[in-house]
DNA sequence: TTTCTTGTTGCAACCGATTACATCTCGGCG
DNA sequence: CGCCGAGATGTAATCGGTTGCAACAAGAAA
């Protein structure tokens, strides 16, 4: 009995045709006649042939993969968008290899931008180092960027979507409206600040030059947060606040209402992202949406058209958001 | 200018050596005298050269990579699962590659338990089919199980969680204990509501001989069981439900308040995971908490162990679980 | 009948690294 | 002085498909 996996030229033996005709019949059918296709096929079917990859892979120099650089697996955003990319480059035949880059030492990370690893890069984290990235295989950003990396970018237009927050807030009649950043230096928080910045200044609202970085996107950093606003004197602290994600905003609330303030009567606020659950929490949170797996979809598209060489590989790409109003905003008291 | 990527033999000819020798450098640098190995990596440094692992793989009839059959990437639970998973395979030098067994075809599945495409396989869904899975490389399961596929099982005890959830509510009180389960079918949904009716049973309280299966684990899902448990006979339905995910309980609240009755006034609640967020929901959620990435962590380990051929990859493995209580239960009226 | 297509198939050279085995050198030892 | 063993390095087969090119057959055109 054999325990070895059959190989090509096992089928060959058996079907009495050459390796190359048993190669042909499997990845370019059209070629070879009715009768030897049958026999080859039948000879697969016998003996339980199954292409070997690696050798496929060696030969075409391509590996059928793409990967994700993600800068944390845990974080549901991600997975989101995750799902949007392998519901597109599941059906075009190629896998998803994820990397975790919490998880992952410089040295495999470049590791993972070689031709013989993957056939094309996704980025979504913005606090990778630009050199290294380049050049290798084609790559595509989605939701952050790199600044300085040469690759299209599939985004939200965030200025937009936070100038969004401060419209409705403004609305309601707040003047003083403040802004909770995400962590210093991250692309998304430095971009959501200063779209808010832009938002209160063109409508003659005041508006910090510094922006109120949290330590990260968490639920903690939102707590934190309250607390520095607990301390502030109410008469000049803001009657309004947006965040940069929608669980900042559910920490804030928490805290707030464990001091005994309620929200939105003393304070409005207003999330960022619409992440599930957030319209079940008290009060249910007002925020602004982002298409998670649209982002995803359309960064795999971008990528799969790159690597056929249709695309125009240049141009970003600007995704809709849209302000989500539920309870946790009300007209300024 | 050489456009093409630098090979080891011309690393070789730069050194002044045999392939022979600067893949020993690379592979087994020990082997090599200090001067070669100097030569060798200077000119390594000199071409850029960089190992290309198709060539290696194929030689090695090895990938380097795990696959991870996820049954949906969205779902926050198995993001953290993967984070778990890829946080022990990245630092021993395994490549992850997610596969969303609902964007697959069966025919992609099955092509993932090649050896030639992964070195392993981590099972997180329940739904596949036993047959193709096994003999073919090493597979662990975790969370989730396939009846009939011989692999090691990860999981949580669900027998004991669900009697820790009826444990609790019958201590506040409750005899009329309900249960909601997940989709019909689901490893997970009936382990879950198996177990809670045998806790049922054992405290001589009133148990269903078939389960209130919803949907799916969805929030709307949870919307769904409400809607049925507000049209019963209030003298005769459960005061105190426990649900098979978090999001159920979720959904099912929300349904609850929006017709004016109260958690947990008028019924308790127990939801199943402990995902985030959930405690800030109003009230905040009672539940079972699962630990999910050690879940994940767990089973990479377990699989390297087996790929290592260390392992008695025999035996299943219980994680504890723990009774998280908050505000969604209380001591029968 | 000869020549030219068109359609099938086989031969053998790849893809790029790894490694068993052979070879060679040099020091130690009888 | 010759033999042996250890260490270093080269030679070439190998992993398993793919594909350019050649060969060949059969039918069409001349």
């Amino acid at each position: 009995m054999k325990q070895d996996r059959p190989k090509i030229s096992d089928v060959a033996r058996i079907a009495g045709v050459s390796t190359a005709t048993v190669s042909r019949v499997i990845s370019n059918p059209g070629m070879v006649s009715e009768d030897t296709r049958a026999t080859v096929q039948a000879a697969i079917a016998q003996t339980g042939y199954r292409l070997n990859h690696a050798a496929r892979n060696l030969r075409h120099q391509r590996t059928g993969s793409i990967v994700a650089l993600v800068p944390n697996l845990s974080n549901p955003f991600f997975a989101q968008i995750l799902s949007g990319i392998a519901s597109v480059l599941g059906p075009a035949g190629y896998n998803l290899l994820v990397a975790d880059t919490h998880s992952a030492s410089a040295e495999m990370l470049l590791d993972y931008a070689e031709p013989s690893r993957a056939d094309g890069l996704i980025v979504l984290d913005g606090a990778l180092p630009a050199a290294g990235l380049s050049g290798r295989v084609p790559v595509v950003q989605a939701c952050e960027w790199v600044p300085g990396l040469q690759a299209p970018r599939v985004k939200i237009d965030n200025a937009a979507a936070s100038a969004l927050a401060v419209a409705h807030l403004a609305d309601l009649g707040h003047r003083r409206i403040g802004h909770v950043a995400g962590p210093r230096g991250n692309v998304l928080s430095e971009a959501r600040f200063k779209g808010t910045a832009e938002a209160l200044q063109a409508r003659g609202l005041p508006y910090p030059d510094q922006a109120d970085y949290a330590a990260d996107f968490s639920l903690d950093a939102g707590r934190a947060a309250a607390s520095r606003w607990l301390l502030a004197d109410p008469g000049y602290r803001p009657t309004a606040l947006s965040f940069a994600s929608d669980a900042m905003a559910c920490g804030f609330i928490g805290e707030v209402q464990r001091h005994g303030l309620s929200v939105p009567r003393d304070v409005s606020v207003v999330g960022f992202d619409d992440i599930e659950l957030i319209a079940h929490i008290s009060p249910p949170l007002t925020t602004i949406r982002q298409p998670r797996a649209a982002l995803g979809r359309l960064a795999a598209e971008r990528l799969l058209a790159g690597l056929r060489g249709e695309a125009d590989m240049g141009a970003d790409m600007l995704l809709p958001v849209e302000l989500v109003i539920r309870a946790s905003t009300a007209p300024l008291a």
